[in-house]
DNA sequence: CTGTTAGCGCGTTCAA
DNA sequence: TTGAACGCGCTAACAG
């Protein structure tokens, strides 16, 4: 990765920069000047392009041909001036380079352009300045909606609290005022628990994060769940949580783990810690799952390509995204309903990677 | 990835929304109000809140206290309506979800944030008529510039005829009016194909996307390139060429050729078509490098970790966006330099998947 | 150094 | 059914 830019001589023979053929393109057409053009005063105008009060419908023809014949666009800030709030939808995922949070996007961005609104995406790297100041820049906007998976609870009651819709996705860290949309997480790891303990496993690993996050905690609840359920002890040696911040760098710690508490299978809390895990297995030249057993959280498309593939518990991804976009306009139109926590249901794929122990 | 969703009540005995507790809450605080809480007029509040201009040093702290008091935000549609422009620079890549255009993406996001710009995200599924309304979308939204990998020359001429600054990245769609960030697709393609010329292979397949986008175009010109160079002739039914749109079922296509056209490699033109074509492979259950070879263009996590690794061409995504973002920023501080294009430097990661054709 | 004045482009009364 | 007047919140001239 560690290629090299250059530059390259622009190998067209115009000016730097084309210049504006259009009539009128010097400055961005005003309302105004649809109206003058169309011989109306620009309140006719305004009605008329937007489709709202009384206008004849020769006068409104005429118009909109003004309008297009003049190529107009309306001007978003003096229209969001005017009616105090803006079509901008304030989005914030932790890391967009995960496919995770990608994903996610692409669920939101979907819902939100189909519906008329755009998204203005901030991606914040975990670290609650950045949210706060991206829920500044959302308040600054006046963004009617903002849908975040938060890391704490100030940006979702900062902008709550100014009568922003907060929409909460993947992880709930405001619960008490916003609507959420979930995987239901604690389901998620008992039933990847539930399978590796009913293969035989009673060393199992829970490798995951150290946060107060719905998210991780629902999965570390799970697996605890799992083995109560089962009658099996919990090792707690065996559970290892990360410092977020150092996540992507936590083979050492996996590695470690597995010397000195011997565990049987490993199930790692998120897509990052599933490829970490994976390799510390490679390199330590272990077999799945004759050596070990690993079951990962979010299913990615390398998981079933490597031999063998690895169990995980798949959640909707770009679908917790769309619902989390739907939830947000919802409440835009309804803003007095009651507040709602969607769940969302993850399945859990059996691959190669888990087989029962080696006695 | 079938999963529903369900209901659940919310949990919390609390209403449905919070009410604001702040002061002044219910309406955002405006300059007016803070220029009041500090006895000034507004104008001082508004050149000291941003340091520009003659301010006393007492005044200002008492405004910037006042503001502080309130929890002022400077409504951002009033500052674009006055200026006549936005903070807010738009992006368009063909699709979120592919790992490529979200790492490009998070490079963008990356350095606009840093020099306190906002990026509005649209992900067109490559279709023109999406990316158009996008542009006027930033249009609407007086965005000063915009980063795309467009689809077609309409939208970026579209918007540099308006004065908007556009970047293209990834590939050229309207070369001689924008500035590009790219990558040296030639180059990149002519080693990969080198690569395998010179480990005997004589029937290299080239699978990709029939578009006239700079990215593909170039592409192929490299794997014909190299073999003008070798004095091997190009045998064009292993040319496979598919149609956009259809890119992610290409399957059937790519087997067909294996068997019609009988080749001992394959250079796949994107990571889309990489995935599928190494599917091809393990269903035909062809071993890699023995029974074929496979090079893939564009780095994937899951390349380095199936066994055998692929082969690729590694591009520098991440900074690719980075770079388009600079050079927006740069253009837009200094409107009138020459065009430039940027050539980001691929390169070839040689692993298991290539190797010398079975004789 | 400060306040007054005057828009930016639009939507929304309210009379006509 | 239409248009005149006003103001959304802010900044930039211009006087003071």
């Amino acid at each position: 990765m560690d290629s090299t830019e250059s530059e390259a001589p622009a190998h067209g023979p115009r000016r730097a920069r084309v210049a504006p053929e259009e009539p009128g393109a010097r400055h961005p057409v005003t309302l105004a000047e649809v109206a003058r053009e169309a011989g109306t005063s620009a309140s006719t105008a305004s009605r008329a392009l937007r489709g709202q009060g009384y206008v004849a419908e020769d006068v409104r023809e005429r118009l909109l041909a003004a309008a297009d014949r003049l190529g107009y666009v309306p001007n978003a800030s003096a229209q969001s001036l005017k009616q105090r709030r803006s079509r901008v939808i304030g989005v914030v995922v932790s890391e967009l380079a995960n496919q995770f949070y990608a994903r996610l996007a692409a669920g939101v961005e979907q819902e939100l352009r189909a519906a008329g609104y755009q998204m203005l995406l901030v991606s914040d790297n975990s670290e609650e300045g950045a949210e706060m100041a991206a829920a500044r820049t959302f308040l600054a906007l006046r963004s009617p909606g903002v849908i975040m998976t938060a890391v704490g609870p100030k940006a979702p009651e900062f902008l709550n609290a100014r009568g922003v819709v907060v929409v909460e996705v993947d992880r709930q860290q405001a619960p008490e005022s916003c609507d959420a949309v979930v995987l239901d997480n604690v389901t998620g790891a008992h039933d990847a628990t539930t399978h590796l303990l009913g293969l035989g496993h009673r060393r199992i690993a829970f490798i995951g994060v150290d946060t107060d996050w719905t998210s991780d905690a629902g999965r570390l609840a799970g697996y605890r769940l799992a083995h109560v359920e089962a009658g099996a002890p919990v090792d707690e040696s065996l559970t290892l949580l990360l410092d977020p911040r150092a996540t992507g760098s936590a083979r050492g710690a996996i590695a470690s783990l597995l010397e000195q508490a011997r565990p049987t299978a490993m199930f790692t809390g998120n897509n990052i810690l599933a490829v970490q895990a994976w390799q510390v297995v490679r390199d330590l030249e272990l077999r799945l799952p004759t050596d070990i057993s690993l079951v990962g959280f979010d299913d990615l498309a390398w998981m079933e390509m490597v031999t063998p593939g690895i169990t995980v518990v798949s959640q909707p991804t770009h679908e917790l995204g769309r619902q989390a976009a739907l939830l947000c306009l919802r409440r835009l139109a309804q803003p007095s309903t009651e507040r709602r926590v969607q769940l969302m249901r993850p399945q859990l794929v059996v691959r190669g990677s888990t087989g029962p122990p080696r006695s």
